[in-house]
DNA sequence: TATAGTAATAGGAATTATTACTGATAAGGA
DNA sequence: TCCTTATCAGTAATAATTCCTATTACTATA
């Protein structure tokens, strides 16, 4: 893969912003520094930059792809309490079943609702102060 | 919301089969049931199924949105190869380390991706036999 | 430095999935 | 049965993404 001034572009932008961003919004963002690069090209460095691990996807249910510079495996965990979202670190002993049954995850895309820590423990001390 | 026969169909569809549709698979398949249905009428259902719990999505990053009847919690295998998406049951272990810092886990929306368990097993195969 | 071969580019057209619009239909209550 | 109005079929429009083509940049070799 040659080192090509757009696709460096493009991946320093992600890699810059640690939020996750539409091939629209980086192709606008790109703009500001090659002023002529195309639509169809940043699409294509996206897609190359994804095959070579470089960038991670995240598919959310509003029909468009985000992109993501941070590329450590993790999960994210989101609170309907207070609307925070966490991020953790791989687990080895998720999906083991899967695996043994000879399926092999190359990734995976795991978004975890419920109450996190901090508001569960905020409600057993409010409960105990009553 | 009304009861419609074409609701029901494209839920009686859903609830029928364990696997999972786009909106165009569901609309053919109802077809057979109600020749005339029009696709916007299958997206507009789908989304109000969604909308009321009936059913659930699944997000790929294959462009188009899949739906799957069965809504009991569950995660989702995508195979990079053959495209087909399997279904497996929770198991107990996952996600221990995020539970144990005291985060409650209500529902999650898991998909992973990569070689299934045939696939991998006819590249063996073929490899054999050569 | 010229040259050929390769691979990437811009720009726009084409494709695909989904949504919006409009007049007609039918569900469900009075 | 009659009304009201959500829903329908059919079609046009939109949005996201991919494909196509002529052109350009890079690399290695002569």
């Amino acid at each position: 893969m040659r080192k090509t001034h757009q696709r460096e572009e493009i991946l320093a932008f992600l890699r810059s912003k640690r939020a996750h961003f539409n091939a629209v919004e980086i192709y606008d963002a790109v703009r500001s520094e090659i002023p002529n690069i195309s639509l169809g090209t940043v699409y294509r460095n996206l897609g190359k930059l994804v095959e070579d691990g470089e960038i991670i996807t995240v598919e959310t249910d509003n029909r468009s792809i985000y992109y993501d510079g941070y590329i450590a495996p993790h999960t994210h965990f989101v609170c309907k309490k207070c609307g925070m979202i966490y991020d953790f670190e791989e687990e080895e002993q998720n999906f083991r079943s899967i695996k043994d049954q000879g399926f092999v995850i190359e990734k995976h895309r795991t978004v975890l609702y419920g109450e996190c820590a901090n508001c569960k423990n905020k409600k057993i001390k409010k409960f105990e102060s009553v």
